[in-house]
DNA sequence: GCTGTAACCTGTCGGC
DNA sequence: TGCCGACAGGTTACAG
């Protein structure tokens, strides 16, 4: 499910029942989620203050004062649900679908009257606790790219990553190392943007392909995290509110129709490209 | 070192 | 209606 910009619509949706806000209770309904939970992952969490809540690529990163970080990533279909509490019954909860079922694995309620409860179907998300200091070393972030809407990715970054790269640019720009929080929805939509066959070898772009491409990812996360998202199937926000960016797909899952550009006569081809999906324009995409 | 593939786990959808 | 196979937003280990 959640690319970059479903993370960071569930960030926002989290941040005001989080930030400033004490872990009251915590619960860990399985020992494992795509991997183990930590050691003492309860005890760790519970009675911890959340100084701040950020994104990295597709993480969820919430700073305690205990030092340590919570480090979380929805994996395919992972998502937070957020219960506010029934002010006339202390320890009631205003019930949201999703919220209780057998898929609902660690629970997290603060003392501002906020329940969270993690709930995810596939259990490719992981949570983790790594101290704040550590957490730039972390395997999981010391090598990853920059974030595309940051002031570090343009044209000259991505053309570095790309020099000398025989691997097709979608593929590539799939890999975190290169750009953080891309997945196959965005990187489908960039490259039709910015008119560029997926299947072009990354070190073959031309300097103003690689703007093209750069203004075009940007453009694409940017148009999905205003309009909430993208809701295929099982994404929702915090707030359990659905994405609309699906809407404005014009290659992702168009496969056999036209293609939106009334001037070109292709159509929405798709094909597998490295075990996904891949939607292109077969005329407008070179 | 680079690339492609399989695997992780579960639910949904379409075809028969 | 029920069964089966294909497919799904991510990441990683492994083989070639």
């Amino acid at each position: 499910m959640p690319e970059l910009p479903e993370v960071e619509t569930v960030r926002r949706g989290l941040e005001p029942h989080l930030v400033g806000a004490r872990l009251a209770r915590v619960e860990a309904r399985r020992p494992d989620l795509r991997f183990a939970l930590p050691e003492n992952f309860v005890a760790r969490l519970t009675g911890a203050r959340v100084e701040a809540l950020d994104r990295r690529a597709k993480y969820l990163l919430a700073s305690l004062d205990t030092g340590e970080t919570l480090v979380v990533h929805l994996g395919m279909t992972g998502r937070f649900i957020v219960e506010t509490a029934v002010t006339e019954r202390p320890g009631a909860f205003h019930h949201r679908a999703g919220a209780d079922d057998k898929h609902t694995h660690v629970v997290l309620e603060t003392d501002r009257g906020a329940r969270l409860s993690f709930n995810d179907a596939r259990r490719f998300g992981y949570m983790a606790l790594i101290p704040t200091a550590e957490l730039a070393a972390n395997p999981w972030f010391a090598g990853l790219g920059p974030e595309p809407l940051g002031p570090q990715f343009d044209a000259g970054v991505l053309a570095a990553a790309f020099k000398g790269r025989s691997q097709n640019v979608k593929a590539t720009l799939l890999d975190q190392r290169v750009v953080a929080g891309l997945g196959n929805i965005y990187v489908c939509e960039a490259l039709y943007r910015s008119h560029l066959s997926p299947e072009r070898a990354a070190g073959s772009l031309k300097p103003a392909e690689l703007k093209r491409l750069v203004e075009a990812i940007r453009i694409v996360l940017e148009e999905a995290i205003e309009a909430g998202g993208s809701t295929l199937r099982d994404y929702r926000n915090a707030d359990g509110d659905l994405g609309y960016f699906q809407h404005s797909f014009r290659v992702y899952g168009r496969e056999g129709e036209a293609c939106v550009d009334p001037k070109c006569r292709g159509v929405v081809r798709r094909f597998p490209q490295g075990g996904r999906s891949t939607f292109y324009c077969d005329r407008c995409q070179r």
